[in-house]
Formats: C-alpha cells, structure tokens, sequence
DNA sequence: CCATGATAAATTGTATACAATCTATTTTAT
DNA sequence: ATAAAATAGATTGTATACAATTTATCATGG
C-alpha cells in the first residue's frame, strides 16, 4: 500500500475499532438508563460481580482504566449504594472494593442485558469466535501473555 | 450460555472492541503528540484530507461524530491554522470546512503514521481483512447498506 | 531507626463523546 | 406569502479517559 493510500479512513486500523466500539456501546445505553447505569459503571459492575473485594489497582489492571476514571466512577456506585469501599487493613493505601446486597440484587436486572445486545448485532457465533481470538491476540501483543 | 455466563466480562461482546480501541488509539498518542494533535483530529484531518468542502454534517457522518464533538475540535483545528470553516453561501446554517495550505503541510508529515502503527499492532493482513469484513457487516447491521 | 524510594489512590487539567436543548435559517404546506 | 415544520450547528450538562502530579502509606537499605 503506498503511503497516501494508508493514510484514506478506511483503511485506518484504529478506525473501525473506535466506531464499532462506540457504535455497540450506544446499544447498551436505552438498556442501562433502566438501571440508572452509564456503560463504564456497568462493565465496573460486570468485573465486580464476578470478583469484588479487589482493589482499585487490580480492578483497573482487569477494566484497563486507572485511577483516574475509576476513582469518581466509584464513588458514584458507592453514592447509589452498590458497592463499598474500604481502606485496606494491611496496607493502608489500598481501597478495596466490594458489592452491596443492593449491588447483587442489580445484577439479577441485568441479566437480560446480553441477549438483548446479541439481538440487535449482526454477528454469526463462529465470526463472534473469530475476533474474540484476534482481539485477544492484539491485546497479547500490547501487553504479553499475561494479560 | 447460561445468563450466568453471559454476564462474565470476558463474554461481553463489547468489552475486547471497546478495550482494543483504546488500546491501539494509545498506541497512537506518541506519534500524534509530535504533530500536536489528539487522536480526533487526526482522524478528522485524514477525512478531511480525503475530502475536503464538506459541511460539519457530512464529516460528521463519516466519522460517526456529532456537532457537539466536533464543534468544538474544529474550532481547535482553525486555531491551529489547520483548516479554515465558511458559512454556506447556498444554505447559511451550513458551516464548510476547508483544509487550509499548513492542514497539507501537515498531512506530509502524517504519512509514516499507519506505519509506525501497523509494526505494534500484532495482526496479520488476513486477519486484518477478517476483522474489516466483520466491522463492516457490523455497522451495517445498525444503519443498513448506505453506511 | 530513619531517610529514601516505591506504590496506591486521589487530584488536576485537557479533550473527547453524546444526549438534550437552543438558535438561526431554510423548506414546506396551505 | 407566511406560519409551521424541519434542518444545521452551537451550546449545555454529564460522564468518561488518561497523562501528569500530588498525597499518603509502605518497604528497604544503611
């Protein structure tokens, strides 16, 4: 490919990505404003309800987010009681990180969430299957095996 | 898959797109910062390159960003002295955007960027094929074939 | 023991994104 | 011709993202 045909929108790598991204992300918003979620504290929620009692260290290392964004993030699930964080008791830097009761019983609202995002996007499970495995390849590349 | 499941992250279809778009957009951010430039407004400037005397609308659509995003990145852009804006002659609430003689300068010195990114993304050209193959049908799949 | 460096989270500052609304202008229906 | 509807951008408000810095706490070497 010569070098200005590279630089034509549609053959960015990064392009697609970022609009398909943001594009399946808006699918998620009509289902989320039910639950009074924004996508970002909804996915926070997914990582917690698999595995709470974390630190924001380690929950960003599994959302790739820092402080940053997970710091007010959490304190806005913390203010509508689905979590609850807590100074870590050996070290004291530490914020650990746990669901609420009221937390859990929101994850029984969001069960049907997944379907109904598989409903409105058109993918096959072998192509779902496909760019699993490339997306995980990338990030494999960005970060080793251990990621 | 059980609901269960289905709420594991790893299952979210949207979570590696949303991940792998930050990631490769951070991969971006080094060779961007020598241009002076945010990840979208190059993206903007490479439509604009592309094509250029087309409304806010128009860009807009090709990039899939509204007013309220590129409003004020547009107007960045001018101060820069990248592009230039001018109110429609036809039609007065249409602004048309223009890339000024330094915007071209600029594109030069844009051209080894897809390179540079290629040699840290880990996907074959296969599998870069599949994956824009799949993007497409995706995005089609929310806006029909004119997209 | 204590100064120094390292680390976790919070804070600051900048730049998106986007829904919702507003404003100016154009189109349309009568 | 003109009031109503539609459209293009701008504006407002909220919520990310993330680099860079700061603060509090911990670990470590002398």
């Amino acid at each position: 490919m010569k070098n200005e045909e590279a630089l034509l929108l549609e053959n960015q790598l990064c392009f697609p990505f970022y609009v398909v991204s943001k594009e399946i992300t808006r699918r998620y918003l009509p289902l989320l404003k039910e639950l009074d979620l924004t996508y970002t504290q909804y996915i926070t929620l997914l990582a917690l309800w698999e595995k709470d009692h974390v630190t924001v260290k380690e929950l960003g290392e599994r959302l790739y987010l820092d402080s940053g964004t997970l710091t007010p993030l959490l304190y806005k699930l913390e203010n509508k009681g689905y979590i609850i964080r807590n100074k870590g008791e050996k070290d004291g830097r530490e914020l650990i990180v746990c669901v609420t009761p009221e937390g859990y019983k929101l994850k029984e609202k969001a069960l049907s969430i997944p379907s109904s995002i598989a409903k409105c996007v058109s993918l096959e499970k072998d192509e779902a299957k496909v760019i699993f495995e490339i997306l995980r390849k990338v990030l494999q590349g960005f970060y080793g095996k251990q990621k």
